[in-house]
DNA sequence: AGAGAAAGTATCAGTCGTACACAAATGCTG
DNA sequence: CAGCATTTGTGTACGACTGATACTTTCTCT
């Protein structure tokens, strides 16, 4: 039956099952080309810069041509999702707490690269060969636990989640961000800005808070980066906390 | 000085500091009414459907009327997003876990009532009146405990970012699902049709995962809700796990 | 009363996504 | 080798959106 091994025309293009009709005429033009041209546009005018008509001029062609190649927009934006994150590395850890972390950061240093990634509206459940690999890879790290395969995809995802929210954060706070202004600059404007709104009968905590060093303060040679890396360590060892949790005790 | 005091537009019409110049002609349209407008738009046609000739004419006025009280789409999802959130429940718990945990479903239930919400650009830190409110909930449950303020604040917005990953995910899925189809039969669809592209050589683990009973035999009897709510409460409580090494490691 | 200031309006340009009908380029069939 | 079905890329068009600029209207204060 053909219904059996029926997929559908997002799922084909995702996965590069290419027609090859061999007839009629020959397109000069395939997804890849198109994927790959709005990727280059994406990393340099980001996500909004996508338009089909520039992704289409900047090859040579008129917007309705990539119509033959991607069904609309949103698909193609679920293309160049896939095809930005690439493969994941080998990770080949001895348990899985390191896995994770080396995880993490791998795919953390992805979005980096690409913070458009972080703004993709996801479409649906991952789907496309790269996603996949990434979470085989995720699985691989965590086959050694007695975790169920809920708890395995739980703890996945929330990493994968944490790891999404913590770059976009950052990057659309740098581009709201005037020019020249670092990281701890910025956020002690905001501390400053805000103290006078924050009221202390109402707000007494968070009057604390903007009062205390934590936006004030930071050792002025410490380069932003590694501000960065503090906080995203932090929550990141949190989650790991967690799941050490769960992995002590199913496996008591 | 009169920079002492400065607050830049968009904050003043945040915290509803209004002008009353007194002066020229008298406004017959004020922010809270445009922005009280835009949110009913979004919560009859979601996001994409508040655009400023809609919410203008939804008021009898011109799409350009609104640019006096807001001074650009942008700043008004800002205003709409706070405006939207409300005040965050009373919650007095004797304990952090508790409390965080109810704060954690509070803020979840505001979201699921409104979807959109998960999915407006955030465009700097936390600095609506309501999302400070928030805030201070969070803050004045942990304020028992003896974390410092930098693992206060990661965990509260680790939590955050968790319920917002986690209901703008299941809000798009359920967008992108045919009608009439469940949750559960939703999720066994995809594992079917992913199953035939998962080649068990390349993503061992992955084709284990989708051989399991995870997504075939969810107990048919189960509603919809209840399942989201178990995965909801897997991460929530694993992040809760985390939080709790950290606040025992803190008090010794 | 009238000057000055602010609110709301009319008009407009520049984009974008995409539906639809058409032209061009090829392999297959006779 | 002719012509036909088939597939690809194009031209044109429409409706919708953001936001600029310059205008008219409607107030208060002098």
């Amino acid at each position: 039956m053909t219904s059996d091994d029926f997929v559908p025309a997002p799922l084909r293009r995702l996965w590069g099952m290419s027609e090859s009709s061999r007839l009629g005429r020959p397109p000069s033009l395939d997804v890849n080309v198109v994927v790959a041209a709005a990727v280059k546009i994406a990393d340099r005018d980001g996500l909004d810069g996508v338009t089909l008509p520039k992704v289409a001029t900047s090859l040579g062609f008129t917007s309705m041509s990539l119509y033959r190649h991607v069904g609309s927009k949103d698909e193609l934006l679920t293309l160049m999702a896939d095809a930005a994150l690439g493969p994941p590395p080998n990770i080949d850890a001895p348990e899985w707490r390191g896995g994770l972390r080396r995880w993490a950061f791998a795919h953390r240093a992805v979005l980096q690269r690409r913070p458009w990634l972080t703004r993709v509206p996801v479409a649906g459940p991952p789907s496309g060969p790269h996603q996949i690999a990434w979470m085989e890879a995720a699985l691989a790290i965590m086959s050694d636990t007695l975790l169920d395969w809920a708890h395995k995809i739980g703890a996945m995802s929330l990493i994968s989640g944490y790891v999404v929210q913590s770059v976009r954060q950052h990057s659309e706070l740098a581009d709201g961000r005037a020019e020249g202004q670092g990281q701890a600059d910025a956020e002690r404007d905001y501390g400053r800005a805000l103290a006078r709104l924050v009221n202390p009968d109402r707000f007494p905590e968070t009057a604390r808070l903007f009062a205390s060093t934590l936006f004030e303060a930071p050792p002025s040679d410490t380069p932003d980066e590694a501000i960065a890396d503090a906080d995203f360590s932090l929550g990141l060892e949190l989650i790991l906390d967690g799941v050490a949790v769960r992995v002590a005790r199913s496996d008591p």
